[in-house]
DNA sequence: ACCATATAATAAGGCAGGCATATTAAATTT
DNA sequence: AAATTTAATATGCCTGCCTTATTATATGGT
């Protein structure tokens, strides 16, 4: 009846081998001396696949607030890897894309996630592989309508 | 040739769950009003499983260096959730153990584990889920074989 | 027995990845 | 034209983690 917690429960399970891969990853990325961060290489991943967009479109896809992105361009575009431009449809708005030399950082990130993929997935057959990335798209799915439906509160109420 | 990134490849698929989960989970225990953070839920957790334990070989199980296992400890400590006494056998060392109100903490925290769980695998069948669990754990052991055997270098050159 | 070295915890301080709140400028609605 | 909403940002906070000392104690070599 004493519902025995254990540290192989899904919850630090994933969070385990998110910390440890991101680890692994960063220092891919840190032997490959190209100045991001794990982070801000997901961020430049969303760019490379969206195109010149808007923040907070871009923030919305990223799973985060406007606020938090900006910090991430400001980083990116002080190292010269994106551009912010104002939206000549609406003078609030910028436009974030990136530049030229992005394209090879861009190149050099995939190539040390596959690196840190082929050492993560020893041991595992094709088909377990296959499998647990099924099963993770469909997990963060799942993640994805939870956040989109958690707010039916503070519409009402104030006036 | 141009090696194509995408944002759903493993490193970030991953990242997003447990950044997600993480957040999800974090609300079920502010729901709770446990008053500790998932990150600190982890520390527990790990202590009731090993038991009274030295803290450097805690924070080692924990893949955290000891200096970031003292601030969770201090917290913890304050809360009256562990307790640091002196080891008999080594003065400089410190064994830390889980307070009585501890476990309904823990057993708290395992709930709401467990909801997030469910929330979480709603839509996958119990092999996916089993299946995937299974190759998580498998995945971590990976990371954890590649950790240990990370240092090859820094040890000649000075002196 | 004494010194050198290694080890356990911690203090101090830093960095990244978030967040919430408030501000400013521009767009939109009325 | 005024009121409201929206886009980005400034400011300032929290948490999780690290590195680099520092202090106290153990331990091994001679």
């Amino acid at each position: 009846m004493q519902s025995k917690i254990n540290p192989d429960s899904f919850g630090f399970l994933i969070n385990d081998i998110a910390r440890m891969s991101r680890t692994v990853f960063e220092q891919e990325i840190e032997a490959a001396k190209l100045g991001v961060t794990a982070a801000e290489a997901r961020v430049l991943a969303h760019m490379g696949r969206c195109g010149a967009i808007r923040q907070h479109l871009l923030a919305e896809s990223l799973g985060m607030t406007p606020m938090s992105l900006t910090g991430f361009l400001d980083r990116l575009e002080a190292a010269g890897l994106i551009l912010r431009n104002v939206d000549p449809n609406d003078r609030r708005a910028k436009i974030a894309s990136l530049t030229v030399p992005a394209a090879d950082i861009l190149s050099q990130i995939a190539q040390a996630g596959k690196r840190v993929e082929q050492m993560i997935s020893a041991h595992l057959s094709d088909e377990d592989w296959q499998a647990f990335q099924q099963t993770a798209l469909r997990i963060r799915k799942n993640l994805t309508e939870l956040r989109g439906a958690v707010q039916p509160l503070e519409n009402e109420a104030s006036k």
